[in-house]
RNA sequence: GCCUGGGUGGCGGAAAAGGUAGACGCAGAGGACUUAAAAUCCUCUUCCGGUUAAACCCGGAGUGCCGGUUCAAGUCCGGCCCCAGGCACCA
């Protein structure tokens, strides 16, 4: 066999181009699926080296997977509508539709040229009628069954991106996309039922744990905040009616002394109405939104007294009513009974405003002292001062106060939730029409099915300026009542795009589906996603949304699994020079330029060599390098095996030291793709392997025995087995070559679709083995012994030894430690 | 403030279950081949100290810090420090 050079350029176009014409990686439904996922992209331009990451390490698995035989559904799509498509719109003057379907076809062969085995017949975009039409049926029949519906409220709203932004999307104060201060605005906004799903979603997580990473479990849970109290209510002095408010800490209500009202709370103007306090109310909640406005929120605590009081119905005291910065409307009832000695926010405002405090509960081991408090005593304790509660630990008085309130009709158990309803309205164009139509008579009507899709009209002017851009189009606007037929008006905002990707991982599986969103058959074969691969910051996001979407499909009827994503693998970020690779820190690599100037296979090696997928990987054009010089090894030891095993058959034999090397190096790579996924090991042991090879041949000089022959056979012969997953295009290659030499390989066009080989544990077993020997826990040299060797004889051989021996002379021996087949411990005094 | 990860050579990282710390790769040093360079191959490479012609020799220390459990700790327990991420007045 002529030897020539390792040239990416050429054998990789050549793979790909075989790939796609046979099909090799397209799925039909039959044998036993795997559903292997990674986060669709949004099309942005050009691919960048998260994605690369992302979707190497989900096509190492899935090729991995597809040769042991599992009937692998891998898809690929995009996540198409959104922002920035309508922002080139506006710089370029580019129609967002036109602009979109450029990234994409740009970025389709990008990922191509990475050699992904996706089954690309099942591409899917989500700004493509055929994609939203569903969507828009699935939002009416939430719509029919309570589970969206509009509302006017207080919406978080981004000045830059001109629209409105879910709870989801603010991240500490900013916009999750641009990252600008988020305001407020009241709007009438459409809203997506997550709250009514709130207890199923955290039971949920129960069933993914070891199967997600803890911390997304963690973040989800804290999102949904789940906490157990009760309500109660206090009566406004002469009759005025009452304050309800949420409390987790009934045990602490003898201890109430004032009452802290939100700002934004109705009641707060009526109380205060024709007292002295009106005009510092009215000016305090003025300034206390507008901080809010321009995000300027203090941790100082400021209230004033609405010139009313209520009664804690337990004590009888006069609670006086405060309005207080810190109270949030959105959570619990907005109003907050005040027990200073126990809740350190309260603390805080008492001491500042000079009001009562009274404790109620002592710690187990000493009493407190109002007048030595320093801090509010905020842990559970034993009752005092609390009537007949008196004397009761925390816990049960929370339930005995409980079931009084119930019985006096005060109050009751309830349990809150920090999760809000999910607000999906926006004011932009580039997204999927919510297909409702307002009527004057009849109110708000969704479209007929049979008018589906809502098609988003061509022509918009598209301004940016924070009304729907579908206003402008009057031909869109204009239309007919559904119920009545008269004359009605359009709904214009379009769908938050998380919408779509709620549920576009159901679309894969019958992308064809002209009928209904998808079809159930199929579905319910590759349904759910076995392993979900993508960025850790969609944990609460686009994961939430999902979760929820799945049981909203499954309470319509659609779908029979309560979980999309049965397991979980978050990969870390691509960092270059300890910073994330980003424009503005101006150290991206660009994909293009590294399979370029090495080869895809080479940037895939590296990215799974450099560290293992959920953490943060340091590019590194060094290490690059490296993995571009070792594949280089590979293929001139590949040919040089080919050129010693051609001519001869050889003999077998099992126990050959090349064998033994080659199913150790089988069984560490299977082993990690059955557990962890830790491919720089799997790769550290190819390459371990490589060099054990090289000194073989080395050593032999030339001179081979029939033995030899037959494993170095075996290794030509599994060895683009084993690496295909990692570097595919070379895989090929080489067994394209080895066909010219063995008969075996005839048989698989394609190694990508060759079985995985089984390792034979038999022949890594080891007859002998090496066990260290410690005296007093430090090495002090190595003995070897039979395998499963008797202790007694083991320590012979130990004590025999002269390394060992010169550490023993004269010393008094307290204890022998033999772990077998691990280590041996002598102490010594 | 609370919750999660994480801290191991010059660097990325190994050590999956308490049992030889530093696999593999990068960078570095030396050497072989070559007129030369590139490429390739070989050797060395945690730190400190000692013997020595040189050491593949000897001794000691070492996985953020302090302490503990154990024959044995990067790994387990307690207390702290630092870094990254998430949540942040949630009653």
């Amino acid at each position: 066999m002529e030897f020539r050079g390792y040239n990416p350029k050429e054998i990789e176009k050549k793979w790909q181009r075989k790939w796609e014409e046979d099909r090799v990686f397209y799925v039909k439904e039959e044998g036993k699926k795997f559903y292997l996922l990674e986060m669709f992209p949004y099309p942005s331009g050009k691919i960048h080296m998260g994605h690369v990451r992302n979707y190497t390490i989900g096509d190492a698995i899935a090729r991995y997977l597809f040769m042991k035989g599992y009937n692998v559904l891998h898809p690929m799509g995009w996540d198409a509508f959104g922002l920035p498509a309508e922002n080139a719109a506006i710089k370029h003057g580019m129609h967002p539709a036109v602009w979109t379907k450029n990234n994409i076809d740009h970025m389709r062969k990008q990922l191509k040229s990475l050699g992904l085995s996706y089954d690309w017949s099942r591409e899917i975009s989500t700004c493509e009628p055929s994609y939203y039409r569903w969507e828009q049926k699935i939002f009416i029949e939430m719509f029919k069954r309570g589970l969206a519906y509009r509302k006017r409220g207080l919406v978080n709203w981004c000045p830059d991106c001109a629209t409105v932004l879910a709870n989801e999307q603010v991240e500490g104060g900013v916009c999750w996309r641009c990252g600008s201060p988020v305001t407020f605005r009241e709007l009438e906004q459409w809203y997506f039922k997550i709250t009514a799903y709130a207890e199923e979603l955290l039971q949920g997580l129960k069933t993914l744990k070891g199967k997600w990473p803890e911390r997304v479990l963690i973040m989800q849970e804290n999102w949904i905040g789940k906490s157990e109290g009760a309500e109660c209510s206090f009566p406004i002095e002469n009759g005025e009616g009452v304050i309800t408010v949420f409390t987790t800490r009934l045990d602490t209500v003898y201890g109430a002394t004032f009452m802290s009202l939100a700002p934004e709370h109705p009641l707060v103007i009526k109380l205060a109405e024709g007292t002295p306090c009106e005009s510092a109310v009215k000016n305090f909640v003025d300034e206390c939104l507008r901080k809010r406005l321009i995000n300027k929120e203090t941790t100082e605590k400021e209230g004033v007294w609405t010139g009313k009081c209520c009664i804690n119905p337990f004590t009888g005291w006069k609670m006086p009513i405060y309005v207080a910065n810190f109270v949030l409307m959105e959570y619990g009832t907005g109003a907050v009974m005040a027990v200073p000695a126990h809740d350190q926010r309260d603390f805080e405002f008492a001491k500042k405003y000079g009001l009562p405090i009274k404790v109620v509960v002592n710690p187990i081991d000493k009493f407190l002292k109002e007048e030595d408090l320093e801090r509010a005593y905020e842990e559970d304790g034993i009752l005092v001062n609390s009537g007949p509660f008196s004397g009761l630990h925390s816990a049960v008085a929370r339930e005995k106060i409980a079931e009084f309130i119930k019985e006096k009709g005060w109050g009751r158990k309830m349990v809150n939730y920090k999760i809000k309803d999910w607000g999906i309205s926006r004011q932009r164009y580039w997204g999927a029409p919510i297909p409702v139509v307002h009527c004057k008579n009849c109110g708000i009507q969704p479209v007929k099915e049979e008018d589906l899709p809502v098609i988003l009209p061509e022509n918009v002017i598209i301004s940016g300026k924070g009304e729907s851009p579908l206003k402008s189009v009057p031909e869109f606007v204009k239309t007919s009542c559904p119920k009545c037929g008269g004359e009605a008006e359009r709904e214009t905002d379009t769908m938050d795009t998380f919408v779509e990707s709620s549920w576009y991982f159901l679309r894969y599986a019958s992308p064809d589906e002209h009928n209904a969103p998808f079809d159930r058959k199929r579905v319910k074969y590759w349904l759910p996603v076995d392993l979900y691969i993508g960025g850790i910051e969609h944990a609460v996001l686009h994961l939430l949304y999902a979760r929820f979407f799945v049981k909203v499909l499954r309470d319509l009827g659609y779908i029979d699994f309560d979980e999309p994503f049965l397991s979980l693998l978050t990969q870390g970020m691509v960092i270059k020079d300890g910073k994330k690779m980003s424009k503005s820190y101006g150290n991206v690599v660009e994909p293009d330029e590294i399979i370029e100037k090495y080869g895809a296979d080479t940037g895939r090696l590296f990215i799974l060599f450099a560290s293992p997928p959920e953490r943060d990987l340091e590019w590194s054009e060094q290490g690059v390098e490296g993995c571009f010089r070792f594949i280089n090894r590979v293929w001139r030891t590949f040919f040089n095996i080919i050129n010693i095993i051609k001519s001869s058959n050889g003999i077998k034999e099992e126990r050959h030291e090349i064998m033994k090397a080659f199913h150790q190096t089988i069984k560490r790579i299977t082993d990690e793709f059955d557990s962890r996924y830790h491919f720089n090991t799997a790769i550290s042991g190819i390459m371990e392997f490589l060099n054990t090879l090289t000194s073989f041949l080395d050593r032999k000089n030339g001179k081979f025995e029939p033995q030899d022959i037959f494993a170095l056979k075996e290794v030509a012969y599994h060895l683009p087995i084993i690496l295909s997953p990692f570097a595919p295009y070379v895989s090929e290659e080489m067994w394209s070559i080895l066909k010219e030499v063995d008969e075996r390989a005839k048989a698989y066009p394609y190694v990508s679709r060759h079985p995985w080989p089984s390792y034979n544990p038999e022949i890594i077993a080891e007859e002998f083995i090496n066990i260290p020997v410690q005296v007093n826990g430090k090495l002090r040299g190595i003995i070897r012994v039979k395998k499963d060797e008797e202790e007694e004889e083991v320590f012979r051989i130990a004590f025999s030894d002269p390394k060992i021996q010169k550490y023993l002379v004269e010393k008094k021996i307290l204890k022998k430690v033999y772990q077998k087949n691990k280590i041996l411990n002598i102490v010594v005094e």
